[in-house]
RNA sequence: GGCGCCGUCGCCAAGUGGUAAGGCAGAGGUCUGCAAAACCUCCAUCCCCGGUUCAAAUCCGGGCGGCGCCUCCA
């Protein structure tokens, strides 16, 4: 597996330091609104990782966390007039439904950071016996000046820092503005722990820090990744406290997702900006299916575009991935219908090189949009030998595995497959009308033949008609 | 102002030194009660200008354009 480490910029092959168990930590969403299209783009790169890896034959260890104490998450609850951890606690179990239907597997810890403010205040004694650290008015601050190589991921020099066009708008007091705070002092108003501190409430980068020495153990971790925007100063900042209070490095690979782009309306030029809930430019997972689209299309969309380069979002790609998804299920569906016949020894050579070709470019930093194009190009070839006959139902189950072994790793087809269960009109009703119009058909009554495939059309049921009788799908 | 990324067919998008994957859309054809699906054929020389090289979309320089980070951010 090869991966680009933006601590080298470079791609470097990768692998667990035990070679058995990936230990990996991913940034999670703050949980003060719904995550947006833009964020979920982030957490499926990161799941596809996740699937490669184990495609790989790794096991994996990773923590996912959610952010429930911040700036934000505080000042809506106080909005809210709800207490932090309820008014938390409806994003973190849509995060988790959003999660689910865009087929993201199941993480090993996906921690709360609340639940984890002693190990915080571990880390931040640990950083306080070393000396990298001061207080003022309570609050604790991490001085930068003691961390040597601080700027090591972001690649940004003091100097360059300093000079920001924009004006530090933290209000706590610092010596250079730079610093960041550990540990911010307690507030009226707002919630405050103590855990061995004087009472107060966590930074916002220490959760990560914490979270991942105390659940993953012995650091290093073998990979961290979140959303590119986190390089700095969030990443930054984890390493200078990771690696300040215990004097090893933190994680071995850093992996980052670029972002998702939409188009700025009423521009002349074309230009984009990312979505961000900051801009006010957000479509949620309810969005995308008040416009007609399934999460799986979403998913599609995710895994067309390399994850290390801007995604051009917008509802016309959406369509073109939902006709390019049906393109994969019709043939999975063509399948069901092949004439008997022994397995055709043409048929283990191309889809042994399609495997290797798949497993090549996902093994070359996940490169999902030319392992979709293997797909379909194993796709025409095998609806070529379809046409010409030369596919038979001996083959179905080995080319059936093929695309199964794919979708271990894309995790689109599996995904449809679920919502396909779930279609709006109940499967007995379907089946019966199918009935119904061949026994018309038979009888040559086309008049009512048509009637009920416009009728199961209008409830969103498309009926096709195959030498092998007919069969359904959504539309 | 500093750091960095990107610019490939109408749209989305691989490819980063050896002569342009794939999907969508479009045109023509085959098949078909109709419809759909499928198949076949057609459909780009890679933002511009210089340079390096036997060879460049791919390397270098200069433009033009877009984006990100430097502040909360996936």
């Amino acid at each position: 597996m090869r991966l680009f480490n933006t601590l080298t910029r470079r791609e470097e092959p990768f692998a667990p330091a035990d070679g058995k168990t990936v230990r990996m930590y991913t940034c999670g969403l703050t949980v003060y609104a719904r995550g947006h299209i833009g964020n979920f783009r982030t957490f499926v790169a990161l799941d596809v990782l996740r699937r490669a890896l184990e495609f790989e034959g790794y096991a994996i260890r990773q923590v996912r966390n959610y952010t429930d104490v911040d700036d934000r998450t505080i000042a809506e609850s106080l909005k809210a007039r709800k207490p932090l951890r309820e008014h938390t606690q409806q994003f973190v179990e849509a995060f988790e439904r959003d999660a689910a239907a865009l087929g993201l597997e199941p993480v090993e810890y996906a921690p709360r950071a609340t639940d984890h403010i002693a190990a915080m205040a571990g880390m931040i004694q640990a950083l306080e016996r070393n000396g990298h650290t001061y207080t003022t008015d309570g609050s604790i601050y991490y001085k930068i000046s003691t961390f040597p190589e601080y700027g090591k991921l972001a690649r940004l020099d003091h100097a360059g820092i300093k000079s920001g066009a924009r004006v530090d708008s933290d209000k706590y007091e610092k010596d250079d503005a730079r610093d960041f705070v550990l540990w911010k002092a307690i507030k009226p108003g707002e919630p405050s722990w103590e855990a061995g501190l004087p009472p107060g409430r966590p930074g916002w980068h220490i959760e990560c820090s914490a979270m991942a020495a105390e659940l993953l153990g012995e650091l290093p971790i073998d990979l961290h990744g979140g959303g590119i925007d986190l390089i700095f100063p969030h990443h930054e900042n984890e390493i200078a406290q990771a690696e300040g209070a215990t004097n090893r490095q933190f994680s071995r690979f850093w992996v980052h997702v670029e972002h998702l782009m939409i188009e700025i309306e009423a521009e002349e030029l074309p230009s984009s900006e990312k979505m961000s809930k900051s801009l006010g430019n957000v479509y949620n997972l309810e969005d995308v299916a008040a416009q007609g689209f399934r999460p799986s299309t979403l998913r599609y969309v995710y895994l067309n575009t390399h994850y290390r380069k801007q995604l051009k979002f917008s509802w016309s790609v959406m369509a073109q991935a939902e006709e390019a998804l049906k393109r994969l299920t019709d043939f999975l569906a063509r399948l069901d219908a092949l004439p008997a016949g022994d397995a055709n020894p043409a048929t283990a050579a191309r889809l042994d090189e399609a495997s290797a070709a798949f497993a090549d470019h996902i093994r070359t930093d996940l490169n999902t949009a030319a392992a979709l194009g293997v797909m379909f190009e194993l796709v025409r070839a095998l609806n070529s030998a379809i046409d010409a006959g030369e596919l038979p139902a001996g083959d179905a189950a080995s080319v059936r595995d093929t695309f199964e072994r794919f979708d271990r790793v894309l995790g689109i087809l599996s995904l449809r497959r679920a919502e396909e269960a779930r279609p709006p009109v109940p499967v007995e009703d379907i089946e019966r009308l199918i009935h119904e119009r061949r026994a018309a058909r038979a009888s040559r009554n086309f008049a009512e033949a048509d009637r009920i495939r416009k009728d199961l059309d209008s409830r969103g049921i498309l009926l096709e008609d195959t030498t092998a009788g007919t069969r359904w799908k959504r539309k």
